[in-house]
RNA sequence: GCCCAGGUGGCGGAAUGGUAUACGCGGUAGUCUCAAAAACUACUAGUCGCAAGGCUGUGUGGGUUCGACUCCCUCCCUGGGCACCA
């Protein structure tokens, strides 16, 4: 420890240098030179094959796409850095890796803006972001950094693809699917927002493509069983689980009159089969040809669908209201009736749900609507109990539907029972006779991984006249992306890359016959479905992951990240890993045991964005006044999972705060007992003592709970007690400090130094309270009279267990006098060390 | 339409059945200074009052309770998710 020339206690106006240490403080100077000393010390780096109490530490990596990372971003890491820092002082070997999600169409777009090729702004903005990245002062492990663009990862994301092709998960087909214009390439269904692409907001359109899936749909019950074993901010759950849209009904099958062919549809509500008065087909069903062809109804019906297409295709069609409609001629032979009820085609019959046959009834709005419309019988089995709303049900004034105690008249069976009680009764009716079977629908569809795009890795499967789909051998992985000058997307429905035989003319693996590549890459939500487990393994280059590693630090401890991605990457990666753990490769299903979604940071109350201009880029401000001012202010800002407001001025009081405590430290360090111990022992009055260890109670909790913002308010409150205290103890300080570090790294770590401790500050223990000190200390209560504040009694907690002394107290105050007088006392209620009132006439 | 958050001073927010507005920003006054900035000190929900003190007050209206920002019901508003899903 250095020597100290001692200052007088009011020094903090004049700025002198004490042993070399500037007094004033000068952040930038001291974060870099922190950040070195960590970098060089590997304080960051566990030590993956060794580390004990391993603590995986997640935090979406960032699309290093545009102008640079702006502060939502920072926000998003600060905060899991926090969480990180406080694992770390709790003895974990925390393990909080960075990279870059830099394949993809995003990147792409920019490049394509920016006028600069893909490949060269990558570099650009590799550097720039990682510059960024190494300023706001995380803890990450600078040693295992991944980029989704780098040929040593994208060789495993392929690797990957190729697994699940092998497991029979990965298929073709020609499907309509979604197709951005301006994108030029496919979407998956969770990337069109509203019928819009999520990335450019163009009108997606539907065409009939030739498209590469993953088989999701296989695992819909698993993806939404898992939510119930896992730690998940519950909107994100409720999103996937809306998105997974399971349907539980049944699904009746019934002969078409005088054709050899029998239709499935599927119901939810069965309870109301008897009522079915007629049946609708998607205008894409590909029976609705077999069912006119050759009748006077061909011509009309097929014209019908094309009107019908065309509207879809441009995907305006859900802005129509009312449901269009045409007859084919044909019936069904509805058993359950012993009638033969008209089948029609219907604009409201949706291709890919259920089967897409729809059996209609008077207890479904859209098909009330759509019979009315088109002058089709309805039959009503269920009515309200009130004989007047009942009788209206009859005269199909309205539709009668999900009405919990709704009376069922048919079947006979079922005659006077109430809708909600009946259905597993009449499911199982449904199947004993033969009607139909129970069965599930889902609203996830398989996902749409291929993209025609230049930007990804590309798919590594070879086509072959004689061998059909054969995938590339793993010895000639990675299919590298060769550069091209003509990137851009064609628009055609065809890749780049197909404009170039020198990359896809190849041989057949299996015939070794002329073969041709896919041309088309994969969508970048594979690239960023398995990297945390790459993370781990980026020194190994014979393996996608080093499985001891991913048995040791895996599933990730805590996840944080965007509720955008709720059902984008977040059910993207639970999938793959799924798939993993299938294929034998991993033990476990679920990737993230805990995930936290960060709020939103907004600038002066509006969404940043672009368009807008109002984008804040951190670099400026970490420049003016540091890193730990920025940290801290932007998580004191509200709640993490909340977000909040950006203003300048909020982050000047953050400043004046860290400088506060600086000049604290400097200014009381002559007055604290060093470590050798004189006298005054080295703990303050039993007030400080009470303080401190509610201090500690409080901020630790708080961070815990991600509750920066009020562990922010407990330091400043903790601070304002120390600075009016004559003297501070030099564990008080420590504990500040201590208590600083997860938020404040560098001025917290400056500090420590200064106080004569050790490197480094988090490599410390946080530190524990004593509950017993908290129960010692003095209590305020309240007095009321009839639930109004009439004043206060300061207490011991000693005192305040014994309710008659409190109540001759709070009676015998002045003010209490005034109220109790010429009034009875009709009750008297008090609550341990808290409240005591007065119930009065 | 359904589901999930949320609505508290001039502003960001705190308090999840027991002293509403902690903490910070902003503002006002003062100290220091030739002056300014910085820093520091005091005050800062509204309202009535010289004051002591009183009354009102957490989107709306009602309820439960000795006591409600907190629990229950009605409605309104904001943000997010799902949506011709049969």
């Amino acid at each position: 420890m250095p020597k100290l020339k001692s200052i007088t206690a009011d020094a903090g106006s004049r700025l002198k240098t004490i042993s070399g240490i500037n007094e004033k403080h000068n952040p930038s100077e001291i974060e870099l030179k922190w950040q070195k000393r960590w970098e060089e010390a590997k304080i960051y780096s566990p030590n993956l094959d060794k580390a004990q109490k391993p603590f995986y530490n997640l935090m979406m990596f960032p699309y290093p796409s545009a102008e640079g990372m702006h502060v939502g971003n920072m926000y998003a890491f600060t905060g899991a850095d926090v969480y990180g820092r406080f694992q770390r002082m709790q003895g974990k070997a925390v393990f909080e890796p960075i990279g870059l999600d830099g394949f993809g169409i995003h990147s792409e777009n920019y490049a394509i803006k920016a006028n600069k090729h893909p490949v060269e702004q990558a570099r650009t903005s590799e550097k720039n972001f990682y510059r960024q990245l190494k300023s706001i002062g995380n803890g990450f492990d600078w040693t295992r950094t991944v980029e989704t663009y780098k040929p040593e990862y994208y060789k495993w994301t392929q690797w990957l693809f190729i697994q699940l092709f092998k497991a029979g998960l990965a298929y073709r087909k020609k499907a309509p699917v979604n197709f951005c214009p301006s994108c030029k390439t496919v979407l998956a269904d969770e990337q069109v927002e509203d019928g819009l692409c999520e990335r450019c907001n163009s009108i997606a359109e539907k065409r009939d493509l030739d498209q590469w899936f993953f088989k999701i749909t296989k695992y819909a019950d698993r993806l939404l069983a898992g939510l119930s074993q896992i730690d998940w901010a519950e909107k994100v759950k409720t999103a996937q689980k809306q998105w997974i849209g399971k349907s539980e009904g049944v699904n009746l099958r019934f002969k078409i009159k005088d054709m050899d062919i029998h239709f499935e549809m599927f119901d939810s509500v069965p309870q109301t089969f008897m009522a079915q008065t007629f049946t609708v087909i998607a205008p894409e069903h590909k029976m609705v040809y077999e069912l006119v062809k050759g009748t006077e109804h061909e011509k009309p019906v097929m014209e019908f669908i094309k009107t019908i297409k065309k509207k879809k295709s441009i995907n305006k069609f859900d802005l129509e209201k009312k449901p269009e409609g045409i007859f084919t001629g044909r019936y069904l032979e509805y058993t359950p009736t012993g009638k033969s009820i008209p089948i029609w085609v219907a604009s409201y019959a949706i291709y890919g749900y259920g089967t897409g046959v729809v059996n209609c009834s008077a207890h479904d709005e859209r098909d009330f609507i759509f019979a009315k419309r088109y002058g089709i019988s309805l039959h009503p089995v269920m009515f309200p109990k009130d004989p007047v709303e009942a009788k209206k049900v009859k005269n199909l004034e309205y539709c009668y539907h999900h009405a919990e105690d709704g009376i069922l008249q048919e079947p006979v069976e079922f005659k006077g029972r109430k809708w909600e009680e009946v259905r597993g009764d009449i499911v199982h009716y449904i199947e004993k006779q033969g009607y139909g079977k129970a069965q599930a629908q889902y609203h996830l569809r398989d996902w749409l991984i291929s993209r025609q795009r230049y930007w990804g890795p590309p798919i590594p499967m070879i086509y072959c006249q004689t061998c059909s789909w054969q995938p590339v051998q793993e010895k000639d992985l990675p299919v590298k992306l060769p550069f091209i000058e003509d990137y851009k997307p064609l628009g055609t429905g065809q890749a780049p890359l197909a404009s170039h035989p020198e990359f896809y003319k190849t041989k057949c693996p299996k015939c070794k016959g002329d073969a041709k590549r896919e041309t088309d890459v994969s969508d970048t939500f594979l690239d960023s479905a398995w990297y945390f487990l790459r993370y781990v393994s980026t020194d190994i280059e014979t393996m996608a992951f080093d499985t001891e590693r991913v048995k040791k630090w895996l599933p990730v401890n805590m996840y944080v990240g965007g509720a955008e991605h709720s059902v984008l990457h977040l059910l993207y990666s639970r999938f793959i890993t799924m798939c993993l753990h299938d294929l034998g490769l991993i033990s476990f299903e679920e990737p993230f045991t805990k995930f936290r979604a960060h709020g939103l940071i907004v600038k002066d109350g509006a969404k940043m964005s672009k368009s807008k201009g109002n984008i804040v880029v951190p670099d400026a401000y970490i420049k003016k006044f540091g890193a730990d001012s920025l940290r801290c202010y932007l998580m004191f800002t509200g709640p993490f999972d909340m977000g909040g407001n950006f203003r300048d001025s909020g982050i000047e009081g953050m400043s004046r705060f860290l400088k506060r405590v600086w000049a604290l430290v400097h200014r009381k360090k002559d007055s604290m007992n060093n470590k050798s111990g004189s006298k005054k022992s080295l703990l303050g009055s039993n007030e400080a003592l009470v303080f401190m260890n509610k201090t500690i109670k409080k901020v630790t909790g708080d961070i815990g709970n991600l509750k920066y913002n009020t562990a922010i308010a407990g330091l400043m409150e903790y601070y304002n007690f120390l600075s009016s205290q004559k003297y501070i103890a030099i564990e008080e300080f420590r504990v500040l400090l201590k208590l600083l570090a997860p938020l404040a790294p560098h001025i917290a770590e400056e500090l420590w130094e200064y106080i004569g401790e050790k490197f480094s500050i988090h490599q410390q223990f946080l530190p524990d309270f004593n509950e017993s000190i908290l129960k010692a200390s003095y209590l305020t209560i309240a007095i009321q009279i009839n639930g109004k504040l009439r004043g206060v009694l300061t207490v011991t907690s000693q005192f305040s267990k014994d309710k008659d002394r409190v109540e001759q107290l709070a009676k015998e105050s002045d003010k209490i006098k005034k109220y109790l007088k010429a009034k009875e006392i009709k009750k008297i209620i008090y609550i341990e060390g808290k409240v005591i009132n007065f119930v009065v006439t």
